[in-house]
DNA sequence: AGCTTAAGCCAACAGCTGTTGACACGTCGA
DNA sequence: TCGACGTGTCAACAGCTGTTGGCTTAAGCT
């Protein structure tokens, strides 16, 4: 009981959504217009808003994001930076969301929200985790953010082309290390109690 | 002689080239509009395209950057990754525009062809001095590519917190080893004569 | 069957966009 | 003084945008 009907609408609905997703991510949010959406969907455009009510709310809809992190028990700690970027390569490729996201954010301040709430809420409690001193996980989530944001948008945006031509092997072997230490390494303008020296 | 006259033009021409970078700087291609632009110039918004034909050309004055790399010489190749953060924030405070093609890039294509051309022409030249493997150059540009754009994207676009908050010199100290990496580090992906284990 | 209601299409709105052409003001040189 | 020209304003265009309301069809229930 309280089985709740499944209506053809939920199949329409799912089909404006991905759709939308994909121009969002192919165009950003002011080109993705409702028409070029609801005709991919092959569908009216005043569906859209029937469904969704407004544009803005359509992109919160198909904007929803989970990255999905591993425990850090399942993961190796002296590995964790590696297994990152590896992941954060999956779920680039995988799903158009984050593309969406990257896209939109740049013009939409509810898109840079979400994005700044994904490492902030969903990366900072793996750090947490995997490091000791929890005053400086925001930070190391920031970081992180830098460069996983940075390599996304020279890679799939932007298309620079040495970064396009890495296969994902050479991509986990430069950019490891480097999310390894913004992960681990002691933070670098603290004092050491030994030596002050740069 | 061969004098070229000062016209009062030329004010003005300056004024909306001025008014349109930061235009582009703060809300990207399709939002900043020709109409803005000439309100922030104080002119007419026909008088825009008088001067520059069409806003794709407007972009195109309104764009052109110079990194201004100091010589290989000038710079201590031990630190070269840390001068290198320290000139790229320079760079980006001191002018919008480097902003301006970051915010545009992301929806507009002669935006982002215009990316990849600085690192290319203007960052890769200064790191085939200071590497010795030429093949390796475009890659290391490319690299650090990724790593300075994702800082600017995340501190000056999405405004990630703990980036924002980050002063001048824990940036230097928290992406120097990283650039510096990328820069003279030997390719991971390599297998060395000696060992082939990870 | 017939009635209800969901699902979809069509036409139109008000507003904004880049761009254009016609007209007015002012400042020069002859 | 007159004309030419550089500089600027006004009004309007065609096209696109998000959004709305009314109409038509199809499905589902009794």
């Amino acid at each position: 009981m309280a089985e709740t009907h499944r209506r053809r609408s939920d199949a329409t609905r799912a089909a404006i959504r991905d759709a939308a997703r994909e121009r969002f991510a192919a165009d950003g949010y002011e080109r993705a217009t409702i028409r070029a959406i609801a005709s991919d969907a092959r569908i009216d455009p005043s569906m859209v808003i029937r469904y969704f009510n407004s544009k803005e709310k359509l992109f919160a809809a198909a904007a929803e994001f989970d990255l999905q992190l591993p425990d850090s028990r399942s993961i190796a700690h002296a590995e964790a930076g590696w297994a990152l970027v590896g992941h954060f390569l999956d779920r680039w490729e995988g799903d158009d969301t984050l593309l969406a996201l990257l896209r939109t954010a740049v013009t939409h301040a509810a898109a840079a929200e979400r994005i700044r709430a994904v490492f902030a809420d969903q990366l900072a409690p793996l750090l947490a985790e995997l490091c000791d001193d929890r005053a400086q996980v925001p930070t190391r989530a920031g970081l992180v953010a830098t460069q996983m944001l940075g390599l996304a948008l020279s890679r799939y945006v932007l298309g620079i082309g040495p970064i396009t031509e890495l296969d994902r092997d050479a991509i986990i072997a430069w950019l490891g290390p480097t999310i390894h230490r913004y992960i681990t390494a002691r933070n670098p303008t603290d004092a050491s109690p030994l030596t002050t020296s740069p």
